[in-house]
DNA sequence: CATGGGCTTTAGCTTCTCTAAACGCTATAG
DNA sequence: CTATAGCGTTTAGAGAAGCTAAAGCCCATG
């Protein structure tokens, strides 16, 4: 930046405001009362500009982590741990954005996304974090009064349905579930249904009646005690739940340490329910 | 403004910020969360910028008028008056400069000066206001215990100086003035100097002596009952005061509205310094 | 009277930013 | 299913703005 140029500049402002704001002295340069009066505005005025554009610009230096999940998962698995990942990161923060598109990928909005679906995420960065199976779940005090002990009881309890729209055909609904193990007299069409697995989970966590469940979703209720399953009949399905990025994002630090966490976490999480289902037998 | 160039802008900041910050969609832009989080900061600077600058342009857009006086004028005679054009014109912020430089009128920063002189201001408007003549003062206490009945009393009192660094050799001081009534035995030269003639009108309000008090300045003093001027000689000078500013600010409303409201003011003021001199037969 | 600092002026080049027009995509109407 | 309208983007080119380098000015200092 020559003199000349940060001269001229000065002269346009004050032709633009229509006012000096400098007095020429003999000895250099002095602010004139308006332009003395309007510094601390305007110093304040661009202090909030370089602020809100740090905000802009937060994810770039690695104080943002902008992530995605599909809402179940997020309310089930990804909340309850992330905790642990902002201890880690405490000078990240981290964004979280349920919901079921992952068009904010491509745009850039978003660093990683954590989807339940088929694995087939082209052009993006793909690794597979848990596999998923359903099994029916419902609440102790349920069970304590109507017991589940087989297949034949569901027919004395109500059925809740998880009808979150996934295109798996692998994934039973009741119907497929019964006719599967051959009970009958039960419609297994009848009974509450929601669209998100997480409220499937949730009604049965109230005692209002047996869930097809998500296991890895409702896996944090049975440890806590809050649902019991006492079938012990656990259908794998074919999808299960990946994390995604964009190659260009997995520069990112934060991005990088995301990744390594939740990888970690759920290899955690398949090792204790493997651990699990040997002591019980399933 | 097309909206190609629109488009390119965006797409620039969005380069710069290295984010997203708008969301495509088919029905047109969304804000992304980054943006909308930013969004009320960026507002508020912005505002704040617009304030700021409109401080630098209010003197263009009516709203400021900047005055420069001689410090004794203004707060002997102009500052006392200047509430009731500030009534007259609530809209206008008078910012008033005390000061003996002239320069910051070329410096376009003030719109009026009122200066005490000989009126050659060369390249700016001039309007003559206001006459002026020295005339001895005291405080009536002061007159009450050692009156001042003829310039001869004036041995017994304390001499005020009006040291006013002004080239007005038809100015008296008290040699001068001594001098011209044929005072003997008066030291012309004792007593105390101030550098400004309210000061000297202060000092003599407060009983300290007798000054030779410029009458335009005094005069408030003198209908308030502060000072008499037991004499009643007044001698005229030379040096009055007028009224400058560049042509160029002659447009501004708030510059025809004080010189209209000052030169009345002068003129009321002249006249009733006429009648009582009338009256007092001087 | 010469020197030097601080700011401004000038000319010319570079860079940015705008416009105009074509293009692409999606939703709606026929 | 094609046509059309709405909205945003892309492209090329013209125009404006901003920068640099160098000369110029003014005043203070030695």
């Amino acid at each position: 930046m020559t003199p000349g140029a940060v001269s001229q500049q000065i002269q346009n402002l004050e032709d633009y405001v229509g006012a000096a704001l400098f007095k020429r002295t003999p000895k250099g340069l002095l602010l004139t009362d308006a332009a003395q009066t309007a510094l601390p505005a305007l110093r304040e005025a661009f202090d909030r500009l370089a602020e809100a554009a740090s905000m802009l610009t937060a994810a770039v230096d690695g104080r943002r982590l902008t992530l995605t999940a599909a809402p179940s998962f997020a309310a089930k698995w990804l909340v309850p741990r992330l905790g642990k990942f902002e201890e880690l990161h405490p000078q990240v923060d981290v964004w979280l954005s349920a919901g079921l598109e992952l068009v904010d990928l491509s745009t850039g909005e978003v660093d990683i996304a954590i989807r339940y679906g088929g694995g087939r995420y082209p052009g993006l960065e793909v690794r597979r974090l848990i596999g998923e199976t359903v099994i029916p779940v419902l609440s102790p005090d349920l069970q304590a009064t109507n017991p589940l002990n087989t297949p034949a009881d569901l027919a004395g309890h109500i059925l809740l349905h998880d009808g979150s729209p996934e295109p798996d055909d692998s994934c039973p609904d009741w119907t497929m579930w019964l006719a599967a193990r051959g009970v009958r007299g039960v419609d297994g069409a009848r009974g509450p249904r929601f669209n998100q697995s997480s409220l499937v989970i949730e009604a049965a966590v109230n005692g209002r009646g047996v869930a097809l469940a998500k296991r890895t979703l409702a896996q944090a209720d049975l440890d806590a005690g809050r649902l019991v399953a006492p079938l012990q009949i656990a259908t794998a399905v074919d999808f299960a739940y990946y994390v995604v990025h964009p190659k260009a994002k997995g520069r990112l630090p934060q991005v990088k340490a995301f990744l390594n966490w939740i990888i970690a976490e759920a290899e955690a999480h398949e090792a204790a329910l493997l651990a699990l289902d040997n002591g019980a037998g399933i």
